[in-house]
RNA sequence: GGGAGUUUAGCUCAGCUGGUUCAGAGCAUCUGCCUUACAAGCAGAGGGUCACUGGUUCGAACCCAGUAACUCCCACCA
């Protein structure tokens, strides 16, 4: 029977994921095995996947397979985000295509298309995850607006707003104009913006002619007496103008304390006004005040009892309070003014100014400070034991550089605005009276029955629900909780099963956003902690180092890459260029090498697979049987380490050289049979053992290919439920240190061997003869068997004497030759070995150094001491082996 | 402006408490091989002033100070 050569890992794929599911592998129940929990971050309902979907869930998979084969019961929920700003956008943006436009829409017939569009798009992105093999289980899938999950919402809203964490104020917030709502403060992205300061004359209101001249004559200021000039960046705002501000002891303005000025092009008075606010050294040190549209000049126009005009509307454009340029959106608005300053002649000049503009992280838009009633959750009181799990080490960050960024955050958190001006999402469960007042229920009825004690005249008719919907987040702070339904039934089995859950696996950017508010969330509603490791990812970034994005077109598409390289092969490139914390420079390249390490274990599979089994031999291979048992035990450990420092990627890469070099390049070429021969049953029978543990140790980074051999009838007859994915992993067995030294040495003789005849153009097929001068002790002839095999020796023998006329090559003390047919050139070999003496004696005396220096000796640790001693001995020995050789090549 | 981090081979990164021949790994490169598992491979080899400058120490990639470059986070100077 033939075997492909290369691994085909589509059909398997397809052929394992169903088998898994239909198996109810993924399934999670809580029984009396210790539970293993990840929640998935939920990615946005309508997404796709993108590259960090990728890295973060093939973490999360590798995690949760490798739980399940430790025997713990892994359980990982799925489930999406609803997403509100983004997914309305989107929305808002298909019904225009259809014509429709969102005002024209009440908002049950807008929520109709909303959850029509969730519908149609809700699953892809899930669908996406299982061709990479993710093992979540989809039993429990979520969404965030599945109704038991809304109720969570409203619940909790009320229970914060009763303990006073909730209240409702107008503030500056920030306005997204494309999305029509206000964001909170971690929603703005500030970017640096090339931009131009405008300098712009304001006249100023004068009674006294001579009062002008007079500080024409003592100020020197750029600026006319008739005019004061201001600095700004939003000339389009200054009809909103309260006031114009100097610093009281700016000396340059003396002259315009109490006096008023005229804004240009629409002529309205206003006050100079005093405050130590204004720094005088920037701009011209005259800073026009628009409360606004400014959070400092808002809080500005506070202090002086200064009037607010806005006159911008919800989209941006300018509204009728601007006099002029009504209807133009603010961005145009600013082009004209500026020209009709110029006109008008009070622009002055026009700057180019860097400056930090905040953008909307959903819509990209530029944020609008603005004015409105909005509610708030308190943060000071949450965020104290929020911080102090993190302080005192009960939930660990990976890495731990994140520790001083989240306590930073935590101490200096601010108010959270929760309401957001859009449909999609769960309305904020308070209803407005007539008069004013408002209650907060859960239900229309709760409301009427509190309104009816306010006033028994109340009716259903006199309740309007408030319009807004709550942030996004304050659905997704309650995720790992409201998952298991803790908050409908706060004593399931679920819940006191799963909670507090293990690891979460997430990126940084989304640290304050959610991880911190889950562990608030968690403290306040639970009374314990969510999770105890955060596993912070990296940024996948292209080659380049720039992150990956839509709009630069330099992410590849992940469902292709699977196409191309196999889940598996990318699922291995993913973690190969995933240092624990660090940002991730991707490359395909990285999906290739996985793709070739799947193929290498495939071909590994079809050597053994091909071995035909004689019971009448009986010649084990016994060292190495021992040797690479060892050395699985050891790679074990290593690996165990690497996982629970969450060094997966070193943990892949011990997997990949237990793999690659020490199970198929040493361990099976030692005991691989001749061409169509039989092998013994003993060796055949630790073989097969052996590659069933290299495929269990395999499997949580390429669960495909391992389940696809693991069935195959090399390894004996499977049920249907033992497959690999539940196979439990090795225990860490014994370690012979001895054999594993020894081993090294034998490795090291056959390298030389290899070197010997590349040098020499000597055909591996070739068998040479090899001597041993063994001074150290080491019995060689134990491991004859290997040595002639791998170095192809026809024959090994023992001598006490150095062989003449022979290649020759030192390993630790002993000496080896190789007799060849050609005698080997003295003059060459007295270089070598001249040269291996060169690099003995600097380094004995650097040996030396330290020997015969007095501090050193007394202050090093005598373990120290007693290696350098060893090093010096060793040097010696061999130098003195190389003198002889030396000695016995002139003769 | 404040804070954090990074800088080690061509690339991506290890290097844990300062002490083995400590300067490492994988990839890439070069040389030789189509050797009956694998050319997506095999065998071998060459790559580094550990960013720079000083200091501490018997001893520094590692500790300290300073410098430079890059990255991220936070922040209301128009």
């Amino acid at each position: 029977m033939s075997i492909a050569k290369t691994y085909l890992p589509k059909e398997a794929e397809e052929k394992w994921y169903n088998y898994w599911l239909q198996h109810n592998f993924f399934r999670s129940v809580p029984d009396e095995r210790e539970p293993y929990t990840i929640v998935m971050p939920p990615p946005n309902v309508t997404g796709v996947l993108h590259m960090g979907h990728m890295l973060n869930n093939t973490i999360q998979d590798v995690l949760i397979r490798r739980a399940r084969m430790q025997g713990k019961n892994a359980c990982w929920v799925p489930g999406t985000d609803h997403a509100s700003i983004a997914t309305e956008a989107k929305v808002v943006a298909m019904l225009k295509e259809q014509g429709i436009s969102k005002a024209d829409l009440t908002r049950p017939e807008f929520l109709k298309y909303a959850w029509e569009w969730k519908e149609k798009y809700g699953g892809i992105i899930l669908e996406q995850l299982k061709k990479l093999g993710a093992s979540c289980d989809w039993d429990r899938t979520r969404f965030t607006m599945d109704p038991e999950l809304s109720e969570a919402v409203t619940d909790t809203f009320i229970h914060l707003y009763k303990k006073g964490l909730i209240y409702r104020g107008i503030r500056m917030v920030n306005w997204d104009p494309q999305g029509k709502t206000a964001v909170s403060d971690e929603e703005v992205i500030r970017k640096e913006v090339n931009q131009k300061l405008y300098y712009i004359k304001y006249k100023v209101v004068s009674d006294e002619l001579s009062m002008m001249s007079e500080s024409l004559a003592t100020h020197h200021s750029p600026l006319s007496a008739h005019y004061l000039t201001i600095a700004t960046t939003r000339p389009e705002t200054i009809m909103a103008d309260a006031a114009i501000c100097i610093n009281p002891n700016d000396e340059r303005y003396l002259h315009l304390h109490g006096k008023k000025v005229f804004i240009p092009l629409i002529n309205r008075e206003i006050p100079v006004i005093l405050d130590e606010y204004v720094t005088m050294d920037f701009g011209t040190g005259c800073l026009k005040v628009t409360p606004a549209h400014d959070l400092n000049d808002y809080e500005l126009g506070q202090r002086h009892n200064l009037p607010v005009i806005d006159i911008l509307n919800d989209d941006g454009t300018l509204n009728d309070k601007a006099q002029i340029l009504i209807g133009e959106d603010r961005f145009a608005a600013r082009k004209k003014i500026a020209v009709m300053l110029e006109e008008a002649g009070a622009l002055d000049k026009v700057e180019e100014y860097k400056s930090q503009v905040g953008f909307s992280e959903r819509t990209n838009a530029v944020i609008e400070p603005k004015l409105s009633m909005q509610w708030f959750c308190k943060m000071g009181e949450m965020a104290k034991p929020a911080l102090d799990y993190v302080l005192n080490g009960e939930i660990k960050l990976i890495p731990e550089k994140f520790i001083n960024t989240y306590r930073h955050w935590m101490e200096n958190v601010r108010d959270w605005n929760i309401s957001r001006q859009l449909w999609w999402g769960q309305q904020i469960p308070a209803y407005y009276l007539p008069n004013g007042q408002y209650v907060i229920a859960k239900t229309i009825e709760e409301a009427l029955e509190q309104a009816k004690a306010i006033d028994p005249k109340f009716t259903v008719n006199d309740l309007t629900q408030d319009e807004d919907v709550v942030d996004t987040w304050f659905s997704s702070w309650l995720w790992p909780i409201s998952v298991f339904d803790g908050f409908k039934d706060p004593d399931n089995a679920d819940i006191n099963y799963y909670y507090p859950t293990n690891d979460l696996v997430t990126a940084p950017e989304i640290l304050f956003f959610w991880v911190a508010r889950m562990i608030m969330a968690g403290h306040e509603f639970k009374g314990d902690l969510p999770f105890r490791n955060v596993y912070l990812t990296g940024i996948v970034r292209d080659k380049q180092g720039r992150k990956m994005s839509k709009s630069l077109g330099n992410s590849p598409d992940p469902l292709d890459l699977i196409e191309k390289y196999g889940a598996d092969g990318v699922r291995v490139g993913m973690l190969l260029c995933s240092p624990a914390g660090n940002d991730l420079m991707f490359d395909e390249s990285y999906c290739e090498q996985g793709r070739n390490f799947f193929n290498k274990v495939w071909n590994a599979f079809r050597l053994v697979k091909g071995w035909e089994v004689d019971d009448n031999l009986s010649n084990p291979n016994q060292i190495a049987i021992d040797w690479f048992g060892s050395r699985f035990n050891q790679a074990l450990v290593e690996i165990d380490g690497d996982f629970a420092q969450y060094r997966l990627s070193e943990a892949l890469m011990t997997t990949y050289k237990l793999v690659w070099d020490d199970f198929c390049a040493w361990y099976l070429e030692m005991i691989k049979p001749a061409y169509q021969q039989p092998i013994d049953r003993e060796t055949y029978n630790s073989t097969i053992a052996f590659f069933e543990n290299v495929l269990k140790v395999l499997h949580p980074f390429m669960p495909f290919i391992t389940e696809e051999l693991w069935h195959d009838e090399l390894f004996g007859e499977r049920t249907a439920m033992d497959c690999c994915i539940v196979a439990q992993l090795p225990i860490n067995g014994e370690i012979n240190a001895r054999l594993l030294a020894d081993t090294e040495m034998v490795k090291q003789i056959i390298t030389q061997i290899r070197n010997i005849r590349n040098a020499k153009q000597i055909s591996p097929k070739e068998a040479l003869p090899l001597s041993v001068k063994s001074n150290s002790g080491v019995d060689y002839l134990t491991y004859k068997a290997i040595i002639t095999k791998l170095g192809n020796i026809s024959e090994l023998t023992l001598v006490n004497d150095k062989v003449s006329g022979a290649g020759s090559f030192l390993v630790s003390t002993d000496e080896f030759y190789v007799p060849l047919n050609e005698n080997v050139d003295p003059a060459a070999e007295a270089e070598r070995i001249h040269k291996e003496k060169e690099y003995l004696n600097g380094f004995l005396k650097s040996v030396n150094a330290k020997l015969l220096n007095e501090r050193f000796m007394s202050n090093a640790k005598p373990e120290v001491i007693e290696i350098e001693q060893r090093k010096k001995a060793d040097a010696e020995a061999k130098l003195k082996i190389l003198d002889e050789s030396l000695s016995s090549l002139a003769n």
